[in-house]
DNA sequence: ACAGAAAACAGTAATGATTACTGTTTTTAA
DNA sequence: TTAAAAACAGTAATCATTACTGTTTTCTGT
């Protein structure tokens, strides 16, 4: 059965993935990890991503300059996405209680809810100005 | 400049965009029009597609399946994505103002926020009992 | 500890959506 | 009407992601 072995990749792809708020894309991991582990294989990475994703253990946040952006943290909170540096940045409290009611009440079987915003962060919009 | 000379294709592509409520792909709405307009090339489905958006005429919803899904409703709306069917569905009334009047308050520049809930439609849930 | 089976892996090739390129056709504006 | 700009078809290239193949690692029962 899948996902059952221990490997040291898997563990330490995991800890790469949790332990940042970049919000990183697969190739980022890889590039985070080459140079500790110098035969790990990018196919490793998406693979180890996918089943992550499968157990519910990341996120897919969005799909940023065409490469797909994930987060190991699972809990209910927004993003905001930069549209100059491309950076991803949490947000809490969202607050979309009714929305989701009805959904519940028109019979969606909700699994996850996805918020982002998009726009030029403070910090951009400075270096802009 | 672009996007300012009148071309027909142009035109049938937006108007195949803004009659459906299949929040689209550029291969679906290449197909709705290839029998009406037999020498229509794929990558001019694009470039328009790339040409609107620069326009604000639509948006982008989200990937599903690999496949970017767009809209020409650009009005302040939700979406659910069914990870059964992939059908995308319009939700109305989402209640966000709270958590965009802090990001605001912060400094930050919204352009757009973008609300999509995963999981499987109601639809669906039937079919699958 | 050891052997066989299952899982995970590296390395590479394939896939497929999207983008870029080239030469041709269409539109525009004077 | 004509030349410049824009749009196009058709094709090739790009690039993130996935699939494949043969090898290595992990696990489980003895």
């Amino acid at each position: 059965m899948k996902g059952h072995n221990f490997s040291s990749k898997r563990e330490a792809i995991f800890k790469t993935i949790a332990s940042t708020k970049t919000h990183p894309s697969a190739s980022w991991v890889y590039d985070q990890l080459k140079e500790e582990i110098p035969n790990l294989s990018l196919g490793t990475v998406y693979r180890n991503i996918a089943l992550f994703k499968e157990q519910g253990k990341i996120i897919t946040v969005a799909s940023v300059d065409g490469e797909e952006r994930i987060d190991a943290d699972v809990s209910d909170h927004a993003h905001f996405i930069c549209e100059h540096c491309s950076s991803v940045i949490d947000l809490y409290e969202t607050e979309l209680s009714p929305l989701e009611k009805q959904l519940f009440e028109s019979g969606f079987d909700i699994k996850r809810k996805n918020v982002v915003f998009h726009g030029i962060c403070c910090e951009c919009k400075e270096k802009l100005n």
